[in-house]
DNA sequence: TACTGGATTCACT
DNA sequence: GTGAATCCAGTAA
């Protein structure tokens, strides 16, 4: 069951806590998100000063939004809203299909290295930045877990959602092996 | 046009 | 624990 991007027409903490034990699904690949992280308007975030790049935050919710990073890496940001600006970094995902692409693409076969990291994510889907701009559902689909179809309250109670200590805009999945360090 | 630094990862010590 | 890799967007001039 496909995440409608309605979903997304909502504040970016609530998308990124229920993003958690959504799954993923990209050229023959898929996996479990298990780490989020949100930004709103504070100045840590591309949200926070609209420029050209990060414009699709202001103007869209429900959107992709891929930007390339430290020369090497791509990170996979969905677009939020509700009154402002923002989005949602999706951090770390648990494989579930297609691994072996996965593999290939990390050059690892060392599962808990796979997507534990948002540049290995980008890498194990084969993420670049045609996604970006895309809607959500065109491209790279996300969709309830099978195991998880009820809602969202149930799902957090389920799978155990861990808020960080320190940062409250990051969300992981409680007890998962596959979050990033 | 040139410079600066980043929502990271990995190898090496 | 530390530093290198690497390139693009943003900024200042």
């Amino acid at each position: 069951m496909i995440v409608s991007k309605d979903w997304f027409k909502r504040d970016a903490l609530k998308i990124a806590r229920g993003l958690l034990g959504k799954v993923i699904s990209y050229k023959g690949c898929s996996g479990m998100i298990v780490e989020t992280e949100a930004y709103k308007s504070d100045p840590a975030s591309h949200a926070y000063r609209i420029t050209p790049r990060s414009e699709i935050m202001l103007v869209s919710y429900g959107k992709f939004y891929v930007y390339f990073i430290y020369g090497m890496y791509y990170c996979l940001n969905i677009t939020t809203n509700k009154g402002e600006p923002g989005a949602v970094l999706i951090r770390a995902a648990e494989p579930l299909d297609g691994t072996d692409k996965m593999q290939r693409r990390r050059k690892t076969k060392d599962m808990h290295n796979l997507a534990s990291g948002p540049g290995k994510l980008c890498q194990a889907f084969g993420i670049n930045k045609s996604l970006n701009g895309k809607d959500v559902n065109k491209g790279m689909r996300v969709l309830h877990h099978k195991n998880y179809k009820d809602n969202e309250v149930a799902v957090s109670k389920r799978i155990g959602i861990k808020e960080g200590a320190e940062l409250d805009w990051r969300f992981s999945v409680k007890g998962s092996k596959f979050v990033s360090r």
